[in-house]
DNA sequence: GTCTATATTTCGATAGAC
DNA sequence: GTCTATCGAAATATAGAC
């Protein structure tokens, strides 16, 4: 692996670890062994090598999230994505860029954020409107409200795994979010049921 | 005004707008106008002055949240609390910390964020177990459940406000909020009438 | 209690040899 | 491409006069 990256590598690590303003080049040096020079032959500076980083992280959250998009009928790959692990107390790699200065007000770090929302929110649509589609959910669910609150809940659960240093409330979290899909789509086939003693 | 609550304060404000990390004893000065020498004074260091300005940051939020225990029913406390103007751009004030690696590997910051949450979860709760005594809420409701959905919608109003730079991304997320209490506390006066009906 | 030095370390970046 | 040496500025803190 080249220098490059191995740098771009550590300073994702450290972004996730430190975030930004905590982590300075000599840090991603001392976690590679690679020296100054190189890291100023690679890169113009610090920012640059944050704006690689980070696409590489926010990248690797939108391949996971592919899921949504993969075998099986919707309502199962909502499902399987949910139950993902979630090393909750680690926080979410991407929310988590939204709450630091320097990436809010730095437009080039805050696009790459934005941009892996609207991949995740866009694929959860999808595949709600397709359980809907399939009649795995009520017909009357608007997908860009439940996608919403799906992904809210998934990010409240790393707030709170964090604030307390348990994995329980993440846990807790992804439990509620599939209790409320179960609830939604038991409720559709019941409609289907009776849609269909009435003819 | 003494100038400890002026550190204080500005300290307050600054672990907001930029976070911990990114925030100098210099920089508190500068806002303040008080020397190096009366900060060092007050305080032992950088690090007591940010355990101090949080937990004025948490008091206020608890004291915003006693909203949810004030005059009116239940519901209407509810949804008082939730139509409180939020500006979602700045992001929440206590939920950001729990984002910063230095706030949540210092046990002394971390406990403060911790509390306020616990206080904010709690008074939710009470509020929905009261709702659903009153008839406003059906009875099969969690209170914990819906307690923390509650709280994961309006912290990811804030996460997604910030990662658009637009507020419109945290109004969405409370008329969410909003209409799933609506819909939850219709089917409790629905179901009412149906249990009068039967009588 | 408040101020003005000053000290020490680290930051982010550059220079220039190999 | 990689290294060591070095820079100027800022971070955090101390010393000591008033």
């Amino acid at each position: 692996m080249g220098a490059r990256d191995q740098l771009t590598g550590a300073m994702a690590e450290l972004l996730w670890e430190r975030g930004d303003a905590a982590t300075s080049p000599r840090d991603v040096m001392a976690r590679t062994g690679v020296g100054q020079g190189s890291m100023y032959h690679h890169f113009s500076g610090k920012h640059e090598l944050a704006v690689e980083a980070l696409s590489a992280v926010t990248g690797d959250l939108t391949g996971v999230t592919s899921l949504l998009e993969g075998e099986g009928s919707p309502l199962e790959r909502m499902k399987r994505y949910l139950s993902m692990p979630r090393p909750g107390t680690q926080g979410c790699r991407v929310g988590r860029m939204t709450q630091y200065p320097e990436v809010v007000s730095d437009a080039e770090l805050i696009a790459i954020v934005a941009d892996a929302f609207d991949v995740l929110l866009g694929r959860w649509e999808r595949a709600i409107a397709a359980a809907i589609a399939a009649g795995e959910l009520p017909a009357n669910t608007v997908p860009a409200d439940l996608a919403r609150t799906l992904a809210a809940v998934i990010q409240d659960g790393y707030v709170l795994a964090r604030a307390k240093g348990e994995q329980e409330p993440m846990d807790a979290a992804i439990r509620g979010a599939l209790s409320l899909l179960d609830a939604a789509s038991a409720s559709a086939y019941a409609a289907s049921a009776v849609q269909g003693a009435d003819r």
